[in-house]
DNA sequence: ATCGATACCGTAAACGATTACGAAAATTGT
DNA sequence: ACAATTTTCGTAATCGTTTACGGTATCGAT
């Protein structure tokens, strides 16, 4: 089965030139329909598909999109991945993976970053940033690079588009659902105050609290790593807290470090969520199998993958028109309504509130089919 | 900084011709060590870096690796990727995604792998098959295509590199384990039959009761899904034996199931270990973060990853060299010591069991520090 | 000094697409 | 019917690298 199918074989087959067939393969107008529709039918027949190295080289695009994320061990990226690989895989683009090991690790980033604009291999950049981006990205920004921003923690460099979520709202919701429980003292484990994320969530949590008339206790914030050890110390510190002063409720800033909180909690004899209700922040994969499932705030990364692929795909395709300002260019996948992003883009997504038992309030929003043992897998 | 380096620069910078340069690149005979050094130095002081498509479309190769993989949400797979992450990007080879979204659909999957050849974007493919692989590997195959397979669950085509993980041994040592605690009546929640895993684990758990001299009783083995809900299922159907048949102790053939089993061990009332031990298979991320923290066969995927990068790699390498049988030709990263594969390899990677608290013996054989709380980021 | 071998390096032709440019064909207006 | 457009399509140059092939240097042996 067709061997080694070229542009050229196509367009012998069609009896036209390899110009014309090129012209179809990248939906560029001055072809006639009917011959268009020859084609086509020629290429679907021999099951052509076009080389990608060759295309790349002529015409310095790709069809490539890179993805530059931190590690996949990351609760949530591969989520994030999911919806980036569903969006891309119904196009002819493929997806590059440059994964960064250590987070530390500024200069592998900058390796990798300028790697990417050398190689000159993928049109097309998405990036997820766990600290401060601008000086990355502007080698890519300056040469007109489209590059997409998942999440930056920092602030982003003007004119860059990107896709966040919405963590003062997030938070906001997740301390107010513990204000109408009843709790006076909550607690608040910071995730590390680098990182915007975190001044966001504080944020939401302030507002809550200032909403409801309660004061805010300094004691009760303390700052963490995002990681379940850290939620423990600060834990352990809110238990230390003579009795009157000792929170009843924790919104802990990860969902790892509630898992931490949880397992100060038990140690010391007090029971989730009687005796000190907690609440995390991600949604990780593995919260609804705890014991008790976690209350906490789900961030779509999901849906954020999707949303960015698709934007990403809609600056690509928009840049690859750029000198050849035609009639239409989208694929049947991608949202056409997506078409003209001139002005940069910022898209905020909404979080939601996913009510658990590790609350106290497991049957007050939710129905009771959504119980602790499920899972989102499919 | 460098806008548009090619190779011809570097040569007109090195006094030499782009052969030359190219035959550095290539890390190809016929230059002299001292005009390597030049054109080395050159290369460096412009930070020069190859446009990967060219040497695609030329060479007919392309340093592009591809990972077939299932659902990166899998609980392993992003461990697998990050071993196969480091490894590669330690070379010159970039990393394409190839991911399937719906396991069953079996159409999908032929489709990427025809997409794939047709393209000849990637110069080699790593896959990890959740299933009988026979039918898709062989148009890669019969290409001679360099193919690894990572942890094929079904049996392999002849011929084929591949790597997996000794399910029989680890099932074998986390039921002698269980059996060394005390325990008589062991229960198996197995996983589907249609994977060999399945069916490899039941062996070593069979092995490990025969070798005790415990009689198997069908009663205690049931077939789940590799999902919490059939863990659950078939827990309950354990617990709903007589008292006197009932399992003092469940082997899972997941960590998913065993959480399942631990759910329905809990709402009725059962203590774990205390009334019934649980072991799982996989050593997801969370399972050290259950409570109780779950003792399971762990599955290496990272090293699995590294393992596998590794191979693949020499494996294109030499097919690369192939054509012109010269000297060297591995990177600094890759272990010479693997150059030569002629004879398709097997590895089997061994489990480790990890003892938590699940089976009533958390301090048998590991030291204190080894807690519940423990994770393996890094 | 001459002859092979050998080591090193340059010339030029691919590789499979894209695209500027211009020519031919079809369409329109008069 | 003819000029002016407009639509459609082919020619050929080009992208940056690899590599077959052939040409010099170099060197030890005769």
């Amino acid at each position: 089965m067709a061997e080694k199918l070229t542009i050229r074989d196509i367009a012998r087959l069609a009896g036209v030139s390899k110009a014309t067939v090129s012209r179809v393969l990248n939906q560029k107008p001055d072809v006639d329909p009917a011959t268009r529709e020859r084609i086509l039918r020629v290429m679907e027949e021999q099951g052509f598909v076009p080389n990608i190295a060759a295309s790349g080289l002529a015409g310095g695009r790709s069809r490539l999109l890179g993805a530059l994320i931190p590690s996949l061990t990351w609760p949530l990226i591969p989520e994030l991945m999911r919806g980036v690989g569903e969006v891309v895989g119904a196009t002819p683009y493929e997806l590059i993976l440059y994964s960064i090991n250590d987070v530390n690790h500024e200069k592998d980033r900058s390796d990798i970053i300028s790697r990417i604009v050398r190689t000159r291999l993928v049109s097309g950049l998405l990036a997820v940033f766990p600290g401060p981006s601008a000086k990355y990205l502007a080698a890519l920004h300056s040469r007109s690079f489209p590059v997409l921003l998942i999440d930056d923690q920092g602030i982003p460099p003007e004119n860059t588009p990107w896709i966040s979520v919405d963590n003062r709202v997030g938070a906001y919701e997740a301390t107010r659902h513990l204000i109408r429980l009843g709790h006076r003292r909550i607690a608040h484990i910071q995730g590390p105050l680098k990182y915007q994320v975190s001044h966001d969530r504080y944020r939401g949590y302030c507002d809550a609290l200032e909403e409801a008339g309660i004061p805010l206790d300094p004691a009760l914030v303390l700052e963490g790593d995002f990681m379940p050890q850290t939620g423990r110390a600060c834990a352990n510190a809110f238990f230390d807290l003579p009795p009157e002063r000792r929170p009843t409720a924790i919104f802990a800033g990860s969902d790892y470090m509630a898992y931490g909180a949880i397992a100060a909690a038990e140690q010391r004899g007090l029971r989730v969520p009687d005796d000190v209700a907690v609440v995390g922040f991600d949604d990780n994969p593995s919260s609804a199998h705890m014991e008790p499932p976690l209350t906490t705030v789900r961030q779509p990364f999901y849906e954020m993958g999707r949303r960015a692929a698709e934007m990403l795909l809609a600056f690509v395709e928009a840049s690859r028109m750029m000198h050849h300002p035609s009639q239409n260019g989208q694929f049947a996948s991608v949202t056409p309504s997506a078409a003209v992003f001139d002005p940069p883009v910022r898209v905020k997504m909404p979080t939601s509130l996913i009510i658990r038992a590790s609350c106290g309030a497991s049957r007050h929003l939710h129905s009771p089919s959504e119980q602790g043992g499920g899972d989102r897998s499919r």
